[in-house]
DNA sequence: CTGAAAGCGCTTACAG
DNA sequence: CTGAAAGCGCTTACAG
């Protein structure tokens, strides 16, 4: 049913040399006979095809967007949105692809991809093998990693500054007076984790106790394991006067923990989150919390790709994106 | 870089007719050489070109899901999830992409769709214009529209049982002995919407006063707007006891509204959500509430694009996806 | 059981 | 300024 190249020239009286380069606009052409054909590719409705186009140019103009699990990731929807804002800007479409936990489906999947000749792919990982990506950057590139350093060539980085949003929450807990802070992490290994490196460094700065550290590392970066956490901290450090959580939903659960425990948060105890959520703002009180900025994390990621496809062969410096202390009432 | 067909081919000692017999499986071929063939696509990591492929048998494998705003609808990241999953299943591919509120924006996305030659296209609407929707079905299809009834051939329909979910919280009230039971709608035209309509038949079916009604209408589907609709409720209705709202956002608004006015919720007045979002359980008190299998609905959706792509002519009759009520403590 | 030819809908040199 | 030929990497009849 689809009109073809070949019906708009014919019906244009020119050949489809012709056609074709009115439709990508490379001039070499009379006004007349363009207009001409443009009025014919406008009455037959007439589109090219992309994958006919793709055969021979071998670019795509898609890209593939693969996910650790779009329904556990607060982020992803407002991540999404950016990728999908910068992509459709650029007239790209783009594959959205869910990995399970599990490292062959984690290939098949990027496989998939390739096979479609999509022009790059951002990764957005919870969980990923390291040494999967690296081998299949080998065979096939531009590749976008978020959040998550891989130094291998043919992958591009775009980090979030979560050090310093952890150094902006004590130096703000500090500026507040509170000397006694206590931090609830939400995944091992500690020490690899920025927000806990942050942490001690903006500790150490202020020379407050590091070396009786008050973290309590939580089972999942979750309400249930924060609202646990804190009841493990308050037992354990029982004058603790503020707690700087790994994300918003332990604060949340720690902030529950309080409630119950009889400690009034912000007056008797202070809680900061990390991420700002949708729900930080609502929940009671209101969360004070490091923002991270989603849609932009989405937009730089994409960026970072483009640049990557106009220069083909050197990987980019890792590019970073800013967070922000906003201040609620909790602490 | 890329392996081709024509690689095997050589390096096997075959013509490329031959390679694609045993990629195809299609038969016809003699177990030596098949085996002969694999060993050599196997050691040259062959994948078949999808582009090359789709250019002939006119099939990319590849669905478009749009959605109106991925941002601000609670749902996504679970229906595109049952989406994913189910595409994944059957092989495909699956271009995600969101649209502004804007009708040329509209159209520009479903064409850029069909310029890729997706095989079909999943719409999950908050808003759209249903004449572009139409017109587009005319020349592309197939297409299904998610809990939006757009009656069109070339339109397959999946639907929500909304009205029937509305009659689960009713009766469960009545059940419970309220009698004075109100509604906070989210959005207009009354009358379209099926929770209304559910809300209605139910009260009528009780004989319950439905001459004065006690329906409230909130300015938007949100938490402030629940918050704001619930004053007005207790303002216009003082002696409401229970209250149905059109989400769990506008309920968990309400609930607050009530907390405010001093009224405890569920001793003074009962409140029931619809959706069942992740927030509904943790919030204080846990919703009760309508759910939605939001995951179960990208699936069905899915499923019956595959229908419609086996069977090209029909338009299959609408497929409804049930709701289920979850009793907590709010009602 | 195997292969040579034509063609899917475009673009890329090249010639005029 | 315009067009004929070749080819992108496959599959689809068809012949042997």
């Amino acid at each position: 049913v689809a009109v073809t190249m070949r019906d708009v020239a014919q019906q244009a009286g020119v050949s489809i040399k012709t056609v074709s380069r009115v439709v990508n606009d490379q001039g070499e052409i009379s006004e007349a006979t363009r207009e001409r054909v443009l009025a014919v590719i406008q009455d037959l409705g007439y589109r090219p095809s992309k994958v006919a186009r793709a055969l021979v140019t071998q670019k795509t103009d898609t890209i593939g967007l693969v996910v650790g699990d779009v329904t556990y990731n607060p982020f992803f929807p407002e991540v999404a949105r950016g990728v999908l804002d910068a992509a459709q800007t650029q007239g790209y479409n783009v594959f959205l692809c869910n990995i399970e936990e599990n490292q062959n489906h984690e290939l098949e999947v990027l496989h998939s991809l390739a096979d479609h000749a999509v022009d790059g792919i951002i990764i957005y990982p919870t969980h990923f093998s390291q040494d999967n990506l690296k081998t299949f950057a080998d065979h096939y590139r531009p590749l976008i990693s978020i959040n998550k350093c891989i130094d291998h060539p043919g992958i591009g980085l775009v980090m979030l500054q979560t050090c310093k949003g952890a150094k902006l929450a004590v130096d703000y807990l500090v500026s507040k007076g509170y000397a006694k802070i206590g931090m609830i992490a939400g995944v091992s290994p500690l020490n690899l984790i920025e927000r806990v490196r942050g942490f001690r460094e903006a500790m150490a700065m202020h020379r407050l106790n590091v070396a009786k550290e008050m973290i309590i590392q939580a089972a999942n970066p979750t309400y249930e394991a924060g609202y646990e956490a804190m009841q493990e901290m308050l037992a354990e450090y029982p004058d603790v006067e503020a707690v700087f959580t790994y994300n918003d939903l332990l604060a949340m659960g720690a902030i529950r923990a309080c409630r119950e425990a009889g400690r009034r948060v912000p007056d008797d105890i202070a809680i900061i989150g990390f991420d700002d959520i949708e729900w930080a703002a609502k929940t009671t009180p209101p969360l004070t919390t490091v923002r991270i900025d989603k849609y932009q994390l989405g937009q730089v990621a994409t960026q970072q790709l483009f640049k990557m496809l106009d220069n083909c062969e050197e990987t980019p410096p890792p590019v970073y994106v800013d967070v922000e202390l906003i201040v609620r009432e909790s602490a």
